[in-house]
DNA sequence: TTTATTTATCGTAATATTGCAATATTAAAA
DNA sequence: TTTTAATATTGCAATATTACGATAAATAAA
């Protein structure tokens, strides 16, 4: 034991929760919320942002780029990551819908 | 090593990161999609829904109350639990201004 | 070519998570 | 009181995550 049961949900279902997943660490977190302040492209500056060394602010990338909430570009020897806003945007929708849900009922606990 | 550096970020992000782990695995969505769609408290249901055993679904709803996603209320010898609208509404806006700040820059990657 | 510079990967230790059987707890029902 | 039903807790094994030093790879600069 100890691996996650994906078999038994929805792909939907394990992709929103692969992206929150990925969302839910705080390193990933402020990476996120540092490109999204420098509103641009951002190479290698993340580094010099963060109380973490290099390895492990790169396997945070990958991660964050494997979840779809990423993407970069190849520009000389340095890497351009950016904030993929399809996916925000899907996760945006999701929680829009979830609290338009919930609007409704408050007849509970 | 192993445990997140929490004390080099800050309380929102360590809070963010911490409700957006909460959601970040495909039980817990499912829990809370559940909880959702049938539209009021519900008790002990929620084991004949997923194909988890009772001890971990026991362990998921405690997770995701201790992150604020849903309270549970003791009503005879069954528990209530239903979604906090509150922290739903929070992460809403939270993925809501990242869209709208993502909104005008398409010149990445 | 040699030397930075930048990012990725490997290996590994520490810690956290996932899942469940067994058991405990609590309150309703008989 | 005894039994039943619902939920929580404990203990444990399997696996995943986090973090970093060392090192590799690849390109730019000298």
């Amino acid at each position: 034991m100890g691996a996650t049961k994906t078999d038994f949900f929805t792909s939907q279902q394990n992709q929103v929760a692969a992206q929150l997943k990925a969302l839910g660490h705080p390193a990933r977190i402020a990476i996120i919320e540092y490109l999204l302040k420098v509103n641009t492209c951002i190479c290698g500056d993340i580094v010099n942002e963060l109380p973490l060394a290099q390895p492990t602010i790169s396997q945070h990338l990958k991660e964050l780029k494997n979840a779809g909430l990423i993407k970069g570009s190849i520009e000389g020897n340095t890497i351009c990551y950016c904030i993929d806003e399809k996916t925000i945007a899907r996760l945006q929708k999701y929680f829009a819908a979830m609290a338009k849900k919930l609007a409704g009922n408050n007849n509970c606990c």
